[in-house]
DNA sequence: ATCGGTGCAAAGGGTTTGCAGGGTA
DNA sequence: TACCCTGCAAACCCTTTGCACCGAT
């Protein structure tokens, strides 16, 4: 039974807004533009709330743990090594159960794609290798 | 210029013997079975000069981070999410820059299956759902 | 005899938890 | 009014770093 509160409501905005992966720092951060006094420690609240309802999935990136709107179908992710952002890709074309032996019970899989997004690669075109 | 020391031996020779990503806990406990001084700095030290030396690999599995060694040819992990041991599946046979749009450069691609392993399945069968 | 490696302990970053006060229902 | 939520600070991992001693070369 969670409470609707402007906490809760501006801190989950931002996830659905962005509609990419955020980090518990940025997501913070984001949130923070209209909340100043708003402490981290609600906002991993808040995440873990969000995740109990099914509103958030978390992903893993880049070695962090980020956290997305779960309402999208399911998808891969880019990490650009560069800007350490991360962005969804098209709609997940994968049949996960064909790449593992026998007597392993799928239940869900993960792809993430590193490279460097285009931003980043033209701004190091810029100053050269 | 890294020294042959009893404890990078023990190290690295877990490694290779398991033959599956482990996280610097599971690698220093089995270390210190051998050697029951083994301190867990040392390990994460061996660790990120066995990286450098590109002798291990890092993979980011179910949260965590895991090592594996790193002279096995691409592919990618099943996560089970009853005992959180991870294990190496085939080969890669993922062409990941047809996943990314236009303007993005790939560098690489993970991919892991998450689910149940076949002897986590039985437990779970004779105890009930 | 060097000089890197090791173990211990402390420091750092990220995440969770305890508590008193404030806001939602 | 009742009770959850919030902010702050302390507590907890995990990982790295400082330091004196040990050991490989």
């Amino acid at each position: 039974v969670q409470r609707r509160t402007r906490q809760r409501e501006t801190i989950l905005a931002c996830f659905l807004e962005e509609d990419r992966p955020l980090s518990p720092r940025e997501a913070h951060a984001l949130a923070a533009a209209s909340l100043p006094a708003l402490g981290i420690a609600t906002v991993y609240r808040a995440i873990n709330g969000f995740l109990a309802e099914g509103l958030l999935s978390p992903v893993v990136v880049g070695g962090a743990t980020c956290y997305e709107r779960a309402d999208k179908a399911p998808h891969h992710h880019f990490f650009c090594q560069t800007c350490h952002q991360t962005t969804c890709l098209d709609a997940c074309s994968i049949e996960a159960p064909k790449l593992v032996p026998e007597g392993y019970r799928v239940q869900g899989h993960e792809l993430t794609v590193t490279g460097t997004c285009p931003a980043c690669h033209q701004r190091e075109a810029q100053v050269g290798p």
